[in-house]
DNA sequence: TAGATTGTTAATCGATTAACAATC
DNA sequence: TAGATTGTTAATCGATTAACAATC
């Protein structure tokens, strides 16, 4: 065990991974695995499996293997998605709409509150049941809805100025899809998903092997 | 220089991040840079810039910097972003929906040219100009388009089979935007987009420190 | 108990970064 | 030329994985 502060990213991604899986070993009554089991079915490493649940503690009996339902529960207890977390969307644009829309979200218990966006027309209509808000108003809205986690779904021209916004108004996560890289103050967590970067990686990779 | 085949991934990754500022500092008129001011725009640091780099040959002058225009169109050259590539995506959903209309998919040369779903309803629909067509029909169809990179925005239950027809289809990379681990031959490439992950991420990075 | 599997240490592997000779 | 900056080697850092004693 180590309840030391240095977990590694990449551990903490594989969590995620982790929980899902198990949610589908849940919902097929399966009640313990091995570690050998996930390194079959996932493909993850199975000390791996073992050393990045070590992070946090001691979730297995040996021998024997993890009981599902109570590692499932830990790892979301663990990466705080047992209970509801209200988020902003800033960007109602195809790409905003979309990820309001997501039934992802609200199944991790990410719920989104408040969906922001500058276009006049768009303000005051509503994207699954939530009124658009004027963007500027976002401090002011906020104080009262309190999320700290915001997604930036707007064109990539605008992205820093929500970024600066977002932080202005509490918001101290930000999921980024604007293809810029935010500068902003260490207080603040910022990750990226770029998923045109990653057609481009899958592009080079593509082209090494012309058989494939 | 070193034109051997192991470029570490995270390396190709910065590569598209790379190209993207080197558009933006062409936007600004800039025409030469130096790997110490990519690190102060970027926060990426020079020696890994220019390691990066040194996988795929010489691109700078000691004492002077790189050229802007020309890094460009090398790194486009190399990620194979200098020409427009046909793409399939398969689902037409809310998510589906907006990436077809993102435009950034285009200005980097990914080229939507088939969109699939299984509704009924949807079939023979238009999608931004492109027809949604039966996903059965995959294979016919790709047969006359020859795309070889696919996305996948279907529901997660669906993702698993997409992903074998995608296969069959001749399709051998998949950016998978659905939250499962796809079994797939060695001869496919699969990046996973999993954005839920990402907020599970940061949902445990603010909870580290409550003052932030 | 014997067999299975954990949690953890130590070894390996790979990626990042510092340092510097080469060179514009 | 002197100053600046590259490309690359070597050192550092961190993450992955193999091995195994502890234990159910």
């Amino acid at each position: 065990m180590n309840t030391s502060p240095k977990v590694p990213i990449p551990t903490l991604e594989r969590l995620a991974t982790y929980l899902r899986y198990l949610l589908d070993l849940e919902a097929s009554f399966v009640d313990t695995i091995s570690s050998t089991e996930v390194e079959k079915q996932t493909g993850i490493n199975a000390a791996q499996f073992r050393k990045d649940l070590s992070y946090f503690g001691e979730f297995g009996k040996p021998g024997v293997g993890y009981n599902v339902i109570d590692l499932q529960s830990r790892i979301a207890k663990i990466l705080r998605v047992d209970h509801d977390q209200p988020v902003l969307v800033f960007g109602a644009g195809n790409l905003g709409s979309a990820l309001v829309g997501y039934p992802g979200l609200a199944e991790q218990h990410f719920k989104v509150v408040g969906v922001f966006d500058q276009n006049p027309r768009k303000i005051g209509q509503k994207l699954f049941q939530i009124e658009i808000t004027d963007i500027a108003r976002m401090k002011e809205v906020n104080s009262v809805l309190q999320a700290r986690i915001g997604i930036i779904a707007v064109p990539a021209h605008a992205a820093q100025l929500v970024a600066d916004s977002a932080a202005l108004a509490g918001v101290n996560a930000l999921l980024n899809f604007a293809p810029i890289i935010l500068k902003v103050s260490d207080r603040v967590v910022v990750r990226n998903v770029s998923f045109i970067q990653e057609l481009a990686v899958m592009s080079y990779q593509l082209a090494l092997d012309p058989v494939k």
